[in-house]
DNA sequence: CGAATTCTGATTGACGTACCTCAGAAAGCC
DNA sequence: GGCTTTCTGAGGTACGTCAATCAGAATTCG
């Protein structure tokens, strides 16, 4: 005896077919006795709906949106190309993903964007921008024209959003903390911290968790003031290069979020590799092969194919109205060193 | 305009329905070079096959079984959960998972259950078994019947499995000789290796991996001959004990297999979570315990979730003859520290 | 009590595919 | 040319669900 189907549950409850279609896709039209008797049946039998049957019923497809900041990062590189590569596996499942870019800060534009997306009735859309009272207030709109909306790799916690799909970012810098403490191996002596700007929630928080754990664990490992690399290799390079200049007992590098590539050449150009531990985030193809020449020490990352493929996921199953399983959506905080490279 | 169906592909290539379908499912009765007209008209429109719609019409439901060996280790029981859970969720996906577990290194126990699942006509096999002459043989029967095999965790590469679900064992020893290195930071002295059993090749590739580390970067650092703990927290407990009573120098720990929990009952007995660098395989609810009260620094591990739904994704694409994605199937060599448990 | 209103049943046709049958067309053989 | 054999077409039913219609039953109301 196969799964249960629409008419076991007609026959159980002693209904037609019509009522429990009524009753499953809350229709009006059912007393509430008759929709009870409905869903008590559908307990027993244990039923489920067959999705697939019913999306193709129904002839529904799912279209979701993400909307990503401007850039040419590697790690928003990576990032679109698996939207790309996970729409195209998503075809067979009747979702279609689409891409949006907006320069980092342009509220016109990131209205003119969200506005867009209303507009076509989009059904869900991730959404990974820095935190501002415009993103929010969009956010809700969308929430209110009963589009599903999950928050990508920096999170939005003020905002009415259905789901965070990212790591921890907290821990994420205790993480690098740690490694870096250890690395280091109870030496003691100062370490450069760089970030792509101070104004993302993301680097704030990866920022915390470090310093955090200098001061918990590591009181001879000295944290200096965070250098803005502004996502440009030589800005970066040179912030670099100036604060190596100004201290003599430089051990250490943190490079919070992109920013890796100026990280690396100046580790290059100077041959530092030896002397300085270096941890730097997200795992690009650059990461990678700095990692295997040695001038990266630890890579901190998250994969972008799981946050891709959980965010549709998540956004799906809240268009069904569908709980998560959330287990299955914690986005994880991998470490990565040159032995374990995938 | 929608995706095209089997009706674009019969009007494009000037065919009827029953000739279309005849030639995807590769049933007889169609000229080769009819056959050649509809592929190409397949080619020019970009045809995929709605599956679900394929599946629901056919019927077709698939039957996986994971062969696991017995016993009680964390890992194990983990791993049972996952297939139970991953099972729950997959019944909507018109799969059903059953386990069976089988005595380690007990060929005839091993014959029956494959037997018995070859006559059950199951449409697909993951296999977590010692490499012996026995179930070399048995995979090649499976196969032979048309049953999708894949091996689980430990691989059989001299068998015909069609893939292998797990992490590169010999980069997991390698990336845990490189962190119990770099953890001791220069210093000098001897470390305690604990194994399962050295007949698991899994067991043997991570001492490996970890002792080409050892000799390569780490030449001070001295990784003693592998205590077997057989799976027995005692017996794990009382080999430690013997072997740190044995040397004055012992500053690391490396346990490559299950036996963590007498691994841990040492550290704690003995207040050596200070002096040793422990490291230990496989996240279970007991290791991350471990690790929030300090008496693991590190553990490397697969995760258990991505272990069972790969294996299922991948005996699926076997059964319905589709490519996988090899992006998404490899197993990641995760390193979790206490800051970024999940 | 009859009329208006609210529920429910029975039925039907999609959705995209599989699989079956039967009749007829094309090709090969003697 | 008639014959068999091999192909091909047309059509139907089914899978589990959605969505819609229409008629009839039950309930409510005046």
């Amino acid at each position: 005896m196969g799964k249960p189907t629409v008419h076991d549950i007609a026959e159980e409850a002693g209904v037609s077919l019509a009522t429990v279609d009524r009753v499953l896709n809350e229709r009006p039209g059912v007393r509430s006795l008759t929709a009870q008797r409905v869903h008590k049946a559908i307990d027993k039998l244990g039923y489920v709906r067959d999705v697939h049957a019913a999306n193709l019923a129904r002839g529904r497809h799912y279209r979701f949106a993400f909307v990503l900041p401007e850039g040419q990062s590697q790690f928003l590189r990576a990032l679109r190309d698996a939207i790309v590569e996970a729409g195209a596996g998503l075809r067979l499942d009747r979702a279609e993903l689409q891409t949006y870019e907006v320069p980092l800060n342009d509220s016109v534009a990131m209205i003119r964007a969200l506005e867009d997306l209303q507009a076509q009735q989009i059904d869900g859309l991730a959404i990974m921008a820095n935190e501002t009272p415009v993103v929010r207030d969009m956010i809700a709109h969308m929430k209110e024209s009963g589009i599903a909306v999950v928050t990508l790799v920096s999170d939005q916690p003020n905002a009415e959003r259905d789901h965070f799909v990212g790591i921890d970012n907290v821990a994420a810098g205790r993480t690098a903390g740690v490694l870096m403490g250890r690395f280091l191996g109870g030496r003691s002596g100062k370490i450069i911290v760089v970030v792509n700007t101070t104004h993302a929630r993301d680097m704030v928080q990866r920022r915390l968790g470090f310093d955090a754990v200098m001061r918990e664990q590591f009181p001879k490992l000295d944290a200096l003031p965070s250098l803005e690399g502004h996502d440009e290799p030589e800005r970066t390079s040179s912030a670099i290069e100036r604060a190596l200049a100004g201290h003599e007992d430089v051990i250490g590098l943190y490079c919070a979020g992109a920013g890796t590539r100026g990280v690396t050449r100046v580790i290059a150009k100077h041959g530092l590799a030896e002397t300085l531990v270096v941890i730097g985030h997200e795992l690009t193809s650059h990461s990678e092969q700095a990692l295997r020449d040695g001038l990266l020490d630890v890579v901190i990352t998250q994969n972008v194919g799981h946050l891709v493929r959980s965010a549709t996921r998540v956004l799906r199953a809240k268009c069904d109205g569908r709980e998560i399983i959330a287990s299955q959506e914690r986005i994880r905080i991998e470490i990565v060193l040159r032995e374990n490279l995938p």
